[in-house]
DNA sequence: CGAACGACCTGCAGGC
DNA sequence: TGCCTGCAGGTCGTTC
């Protein structure tokens, strides 16, 4: 499900609540995520302060004062605070309790998730290579401009590619594509600074629009039922498959680019 | 080396 | 009702 503004909704969402707990006990009911959960975790974090919570890309790093717990939500995960003696369902594949009486739960149907342990986040492999954050100043049109001189693969699919830029999935790389009028299928080299500006400042007011959005739906976070919620931008374009176009009224056609579906607008985007 | 593809999972909607 | 297919907001590891 999430992307980068709902995985940074989900921090926030969590974060008041456990930052500076210490971990009472695990209990994971199954290991099998998209590699299994870090043999003897619960003797790594049992006992141990959650010192702050972070975020890169899509990773959660949980930083404890003797390590980092890095978790990946995949396409269907959750996390969720409860109390402690909440009733298990289908998928509540972990819990983490703390002293003050939370449970953090992950729930991940389709098990694409990962929870991994590492001394450090720094080298991790998982986190070393990923690209700037799209929200910071170092993320900008000049350097997509840069790094994608030669490249003939969808701008699409560039844009996916998290060592390019951070947290950029499927419904957000969509949209932005739309707002910049850039067609999806447009190989990335061959296009120009000016339009890579546009595309840039897409990409960041739309992240912003959805944070914000996610900002609103997490005041019911503490009240109800301890879930940050997801929460659904309006999109313009994604899941609007030959519906009007919101600037022309020509209907969006549907097309997949690697596998993943893409809707744009054969008028506006070239 | 970069780019394309397969793989990992479950749940759901739609067609027959 | 049940079976089958295709689809879903991710991304690493393998292959070409």
């Amino acid at each position: 499900m999430p992307e980068l503004p709902e995985v940074e909704t989900c921090l926030r969402g969590i974060a008041p609540h456990i930052i500076q707990q210490i971990v009472t006990t695990i209990m994971i009911r199954h290991a099998k995520l998209r590699w299994p959960i870090t043999a003897h975790l619960e003797d790594k974090i049992k006992g141990k302060q959650l010192k702050k919570l972070t975020r890169r890309g899509k990773y959660l790093l949980f930083q404890f004062e003797n390590g980092v717990l890095i978790v990946h939500l995949g396409m269907s995960g959750k996390l969720r605070l409860l109390p402690i003696d909440s009733k298990v369902q289908k998928h509540d594949h972990v819990d983490i309790y703390f002293s003050n009486n939370i449970c953090l739960r992950f729930t991940d149907p389709r098990r694409f998730g990962a929870i991994l342990w590492t001394e450090s986040a720094a080298s991790h492999p998982l986190l070393v290579e990923i690209g700037p954050e799209p929200l910071t100043a170092n993320f900008n049109g000049k350097y997509l401009w840069h790094t994608a001189k030669q490249k003939k693969l969808p701008i699409k699919s560039f844009l996916m590619n998290s060592k390019i830029v951070a947290g950029i999935g499927n419904i957000y790389a969509t949209e932005a594509l739309f707002e910049a009028g850039i067609h999806p299928s447009k190989p990335a080299g061959k296009i120009s600074l000016v339009r890579y500006q546009k595309l840039a400042t897409a990409i960041k007011i739309i992240l912003k629009k959805a944070l914000k959005k996610g900002g609103t739906t997490l005041k019911d976070f503490t009240k109800s039922d301890g879930s940050p919620g997801y929460f659904r931008l309006e999109l313009k374009v994604y899941g609007r498959s030959d519906e009007p176009c919101p600037n022309c009224k020509t209907p969006l056609k549907s097309k997949k680019i690697a596998k993943r579906s893409t809707v744009y607008c054969s008028r506006c985007q070239v």
